[in-house]
DNA sequence: GATACCGGTATCCTTTTGGATAGTAGTATC
DNA sequence: GATACTACTATCCAAAAGGATACCGGTATC
């Protein structure tokens, strides 16, 4: 039997950085959660608004969704008494602590298009 | 009826995140992706030793993840030809411009979970 | 001969995610 | 009186994600 390092420097930072990364996920993840947060970085908007930023989501994913992200401390549901009811969803001062990861999937984004777009030109057309 | 301004500045600008995030999301969500990466940022490795390093993956799964990460240029699959063989998995350079993605995303996982932990301690027990 | 390691597959199943479609109460508008 | 808006909920359904369990051929080890 071969002796194992169980706890090799290396090893125990990897492992700390991927329970960082999945505690993270954990409240991050699924096709709509952070657009859903970019969607309301210039400021508060309503529920309907909300739905024509993100074009093809549906009201009741919309809803989960922001149901999801307001117990996660994300977004606070502002309920104003006019006739007919007005709703607004705004970001948290929790929700600006995740600029640096937005930011980066967005630059990360916006390159990964670009090389998609140019390996496409550069090959065979299937049909 | 209102008019809107369909084409505001800002909302011109906060559609273009959304869709450089909406981009980065297809390639890197799951729950496994982003692990799995950052457990082969020390170099490369052997499927049994990435299974030990993210413990609970399947084989199945894991399987899956390596083929989708081959698939967008993240991984290498090499096999060598010993006896009984040696399949090593390594990081492509693409995969080394994730950094400040995985970077953000651990830098928060650790705040996220003192958070948590801290409102736990403040909190009644339920039973 | 039994067991263990390696690098996976195969099969089956449950849960989660996401979507399509319709509908609701109330107001306002044409 | 018909239609449209808001902020949703209800129902049903399809697909994807993820997991449990078992297994395979080959080698090596006890």
């Amino acid at each position: 039997m071969m002796i194992q390092y169980k706890t090799k420097p290396t090893a125990e930072a990897c492992l700390a950085s991927i329970n960082a990364v999945r505690d993270a996920l954990y409240v991050l993840n699924g096709k709509w959660k952070m657009p859903l947060i970019i969607a309301l970085v210039n400021g508060p908007k309503r529920f309907k608004d909300i739905q024509r930023s993100l074009q093809d989501i549906t009201p009741k994913v919309l809803s989960k969704e922001l149901r999801d992200l307001e117990m996660n401390e994300f977004v606070e549901r502002k309920v104003f008494d006019t006739v007919p009811v007005t709703v607004l969803y705004e970001l948290t001062p929790y929700a600006d602590t995740l600029g640096p990861i937005l930011e980066a999937l967005r630059a990360w984004g916006t390159e990964h298009r670009q090389r998609i777009v140019e390996s496409r030109r550069s090959e065979p057309v299937a049909v």
